[in-house]
DNA sequence: TAGATTGTTAATCGATTAACAATC
DNA sequence: TAGATTGTTAATCGATTAACAATC
């Protein structure tokens, strides 16, 4: 029983959802069974009050004087964030990223389930990948309309982004996890976008280097 | 000529600035040549007072009346997050992963230069990825000594990401890419970390998709 | 000069933290 | 029951937005 419309909780206790959904995971694994918000603070480096604040959104999942119960917790983090459903996802783009991708990410694991790949270049068809034939994008819409894949992961240079994604969308795709160095713009409300930019974080390394030597020099 | 020290200006700023750095590089090779902040906020779908704000915490870069000069404001960026600084940078793991980094990822361009990969398993040593040999790490310490790198990207499971990182502290590194699905703990100040954590992202999609369900059933 | 748009201060909004009564 | 710790309300803090005087 969810206390509040989802569409009303902020953006910021979303995003910190699944990193809850870890420290928890690891907890149960380690055969932890309760946890109070201030040792789950200490280890997550929160505070207590947030962290009472963040799993309130969802419903009182502890109880006064014991705390929370780990294996609970995980589990309705768990139905939260839909990691049971198995959503169908695509790989467009086979090259070194989307095969890293393919072959690193278990996504089971992230309530997803990876079930095509697909290159522009017909050559790749036909390789092995994380289980997966490589499919030329000459088989991408009937494949979209036979099988109702949800997810789209996009490893494509960014020229070709935008275009695509639209057409993904009219092929009944709902998320793009976007990988192009591109933010592409989506109109259609229902529609959910994950923009990675890895060029992005490794800036910030850049950043923060180029700012120690500056203090240092000051 | 700075107006803050640069260690009061919030990570709220600092997160936007590849993203300013993106889209204006893109306006200048459009080659469009001055902008408002206005029509900057329009097409990054931010706001023409946070432009504003953000940017005047590095400098008055703009001029009453015109608006920013495209290629400056880039130059400016690009000074501020060390774009051009080109710090030394090896990976660690040479799998699917770190294999797909170094071949995709144009470390110029984002103020770092790859120097090394490294791997632990002595077979994949010699192998080429992105016109560098992989090396075992038996020879680390030895490289590190010798080439002085200051960035290390760690493609390795999350088991050995802790021991690992506290090892290339040791031999001078100071800064980390992490992308081994579990969250290193630095203490030694002046060492800073990137946690890249790919679950937690299409984690979000799945928490769309199963939040967006739920609304329709209701 | 008049018009445009910045730099900057003040107002608003939202997120985090603190406090405490409820309750297991 | 007494102690612990939650759920929740109130206070604080910070980030975003609005407003406008400065100025190109």
């Amino acid at each position: 029983m969810p206390k509040a419309k989802k569409s009303d909780i902020s953006v910021s206790v979303i995003k910190r959802l699944p990193r809850y959904y870890r420290f928890i995971g690891e907890l149960v694994k380690q055969g932890t069974v309760r946890i109070s918000s201030g040792e789950l603070a200490e280890k997550m480096s929160l505070t207590a009050s947030q962290i009472r604040q963040d799993l309130n959104c969802f419903g009182g999942f502890g109880q006064q004087g014991y705390g929370y119960n780990l294996a609970e917790l995980r589990t309705e983090i768990g139905k939260i964030l839909g990691i049971s459903q198995g959503y169908k996802t695509i790989i467009i783009g086979a090259g070194n990223l989307g095969h890293a991708i393919a072959a690193h990410m278990d996504f089971r694991e992230y309530g997803c389930r990876l079930v095509g790949i697909f290159d522009n270049d017909p050559k790749k068809a036909g390789s092995r990948v994380a289980d997966l034939e490589v499919m030329p994008v000459s088989e991408l819409d009937s494949f979209c309309i036979r099988e109702q894949p949800k997810i789209a992961v996009l490893c494509i240079p960014k020229t070709a982004a935008q275009e695509l994604a639209d057409k993904l969308i009219s092929l009944g795709i709902n998320a793009f996890w976007n990988f192009s160095h591109y933010d592409i713009k989506i109109t259609h409300k229902d529609v959910v976008v994950e923009n990675v930019h890895l060029g992005d974080s490794i800036m910030m390394l850049s950043y923060a280097l180029n700012n120690a030597d500056e203090s240092e020099k000051e």
